[in-house]
DNA sequence: GCGCTGAAGAATTTATAAATCATTCAAAAG
DNA sequence: CTTTTGAATGATTTATAAATTCTTCAGCGC
């Protein structure tokens, strides 16, 4: 790690300890600045803006969360099983980050409207593990041969947007939030079962 | 109509076209009774608060939808078509509505943030429609047996609401929302047919 | 030159007072 | 007694000025 990069880190450590604590709007550059013993102009050597600081902060916190979705993509467990554990994993886990560290939310809320390219690069970045989940499930015989798994898995995300980004979506508390998770999971995988068949409709408009 | 109720309409009229020129928060009780010939105390006999106008207005709003949606589930088409039918026009009606007279997204935001149970009264009343051609689906061969068909409408509404309710969940362009709808029905539908397996878990936790 | 500062500017937020608004209710009008 | 008014009230919104904040950059020290 060279000597800027490990600047960067020191401001990421200082802007979190700031953002966690007082929020992300009531923090400014020159308290994070103090904190590293420098002026707030200095920071803009490292991060172009305040926004950018958040966004590397989140990207982080996602990096942390790969490495668990990697893990359970790459189980050896059954396809469905995975998803479950996939998606009943990343409910808990934004549910509590969210519900313990109300600040959280004010950032992912901000990184929302002002960055929808970051959201959209995470969705991507989620999508990988999706399509490697489906393409086992045709492997192993349980899922029906499915003609663009990319897509596929982007209707999964679409489905399950509010189960994704809990608090963003909805004001349902967590078990509610399960209770829903679960009947929606069971009912597109069977969709991608082998005997479900792709409704075709008689009068296509 | 007696007396009571025509005033209740007056008061709806002037109050709607109010609304809809400058919209919720810019038009104030005495404008509105003033477009009555009243005092604005008086409207208070009519609707208790200026909330409950609002609510009135979007109940009217969706006993028209109510019709359009019981049309088409009564159809005799097969039901999968009817679904997308359903849907479909849904999407159509509510983010045309919402596009051209954006004084509706401030009420229907409003309602949403300050009576919830009117939003989850609208979702139960769509609820009917959604189980009757789930049970014309089964009656019809094409849907496997169902459980309980109210839990699997509720869980269809869950894995919709996006669409249901566009502008306020996404920022999705129109053509965009139906490419997705497309692909996500598809795949709850196929997870309805005959064939379909649901999921069960090797290891439940 | 290189890394950093601190002053300066533009944009945003805060603070505060004034104004407006939704709602209530005593009393007037019918 | 029923219907309606209009003044009173407390809450919310608006308006405005002051202060703070993000960001830039000329220039200082190394």
């Amino acid at each position: 790690m060279d000597e800027q990069e490990q600047t960067r880190t020191k401001i990421l450590e200082a802007a979190y300890d700031r953002f966690m604590h007082y929020g992300y709007s009531k923090t400014t550059m020159s308290e994070v600045a103090r904190d590293c013993e420098m002026s707030a102009g200095n920071i803009y050597r490292f991060f172009s803006s305040k926004l950018d600081i958040a966004e590397a902060m989140a990207e982080k916190f996602n990096n942390e969360r790969y490495i668990d979705f990697e893990a359970i993509a790459n189980k050896s467990t059954p396809s469905i099983d995975r998803f479950y554990e996939f998606f009943f994993f990343a409910l808990e886990e934004t549910y509590s980050a969210i519900e313990e560290e109300a600040k959280i939310l004010e950032i992912a809320e901000i990184l929302r409207l002002e960055r929808p390219e970051f959201f959209n690069e995470h969705l991507a970045k989620e999508r990988v593990f999706l399509v490697k989940m489906i393409e086992d499930g045709i492997a192993e015989g349980v899922f029906r041969k499915i003609a663009n798994p990319t897509r596929t898995a982007e209707m999964l995300q679409a489905a399950l947007m509010k189960f994704r980004f809990p608090q963003a979506y909805s004001k349902l508390k967590l078990d509610m939030l399960r209770y829903e998770l679960e009947g929606v999971l069971q009912l597109l995988l069977a969709g991608l079962s082998v005997g479900a068949k792709e409704p075709v409709m008689v009068n296509a408009e």
